[in-house]
DNA sequence: ATGGTCTTGTGAAAAAAGTCACAAGGATTT
DNA sequence: AAATCCTTGTGACTTTTTTCACAAGACCAT
């Protein structure tokens, strides 16, 4: 690999989380070396697509063994920033922000919701397991209280701008919205948009080619 | 724009959504012509990809003018196959499946979900609204009854394959799986997998280049 | 050691996606 | 009806991503 300024595409970036799936998997399974064929077949890409994409962090296989995956595992931990512990803030406690809340998959990836925030004076003060629901007026003091990293935002479209403000205002400084709008903020900020509906829309085009 | 072999690029198609939705915010606040410019900027891409985009569907816009909103939005929706009601098969009635059934954002955009499924007899005959709770082995007679068109699958990952085999088997050929799993079906079948953890890793890895 | 069999790592080539810049047209004004 | 002002549509170019194919090791058997 070549050193010093090695760009890593972002197509690469997307793809470790998958890497980082299977991999747990065949740890967990007690399987300690694998090939880029078999890991890429698991992952529905190509092998080379594979290797390139590891290539960029550096000589991380064995050549003709394959991968030690337990080493290739603890890297890309690290690269995924999943050393470090990321504590979630949800806001909105509708029924999305609750169900993310339940969900039981983050901790494996070192990933906690810690506090839920609503505006509804209602729900304020429910408890979700350990997870407390907060009054949004509350963000910047619970914010450091648990040491949140990532503000999600699940509340209605026609709020979200208003709540990311808030958030950036309070020092988030990596947004995971699921409301249905294009936020607008400073550029050190880092939004992902996790829009549901433009995934099914995607799925309801490809209906149209196929049916007829 | 040139006609016959046309190959509209993957890219466009995952776009067209978030036109459709910039274009209805437009409609509903009876705009009726809008520039390529304005639209791009609230989308937050360049207006010179929403002209490419709009190109490979045909001359959509009007020189010197700019979209008629109306006519464009009932472009993307045939495209986006919105014409056509599709209706939501959801299988797996725990805390995401009828966090998605309670999500009031499908009916606008021509999704409509009429099923929820469980193995769970516990929760079998339950109603979130209008929709029932049905047992999975109800699934082929239950997908005739309500014409359904997409199968959801928001189950443990462990039963995804399963689950995903039993859609296929009584003729869905649309999945949309929430699970964190590489779905094994045939090639006629289209997958769209919606996978919340890889979104979040992404942003916990951009919090890593970001904080030092 | 040596030879054979693996599988990685990676330049080079190909394909896909995105950007630029401007001619082509349409609307409006004079 | 000519001149001017717009904004689209698009060919050419650039950048990004993917694929190809093979040299460079690493292990194993003899």
């Amino acid at each position: 690999m070549k050193d010093e300024f090695v760009v890593i595409p972002k197509a690469t970036i997307s793809r470790l989380p998958l890497y980082f799936r299977v991999l747990s998997e065949l740890d967990h399974v007690g399987v300690t070396i694998v090939s880029s064929e078999e890991m890429a077949t698991k992952v529905g890409i190509t092998s080379s697509q594979l290797r390139k994409d590891l290539s960029y962090f550096g000589g991380l296989g064995i050549r003709g063994t394959g991968y030690d995956v337990s080493y290739l595992l603890a890297k890309i931990k690290e690269i995924l920033g999943m050393n470090q512990r990321r504590r979630l803030a949800i806001i909105g406690a509708g029924k999305l922000g609750t169900a993310l809340a339940g969900y039981g998959g983050f901790l494996q990836h070192g990933l906690e919701v810690k506090a839920l925030f609503d505006i509804d004076e209602t729900k304020i003060g429910w408890k979700f397991g350990e997870i407390g629901v907060y009054h949004i007026s509350e963000l910047k003091r619970r914010k450091k209280e648990f040491s949140l990293d990532i503000a999600t935002i699940a509340v209605p479209a026609a709020a979200a701008q208003q709540v990311a403000e808030m958030a950036v205002e309070v020092g988030f400084n990596a947004i995971w919205n699921f409301a249905p709008v294009r936020l607008e903020v400073p550029e050190s900020v880092y939004v992902r948009n996790e829009d549901l509906v433009v995934g099914v829309l995607i799925l309801s085009h490809h209906l149209t080619r196929i049916n007829q």
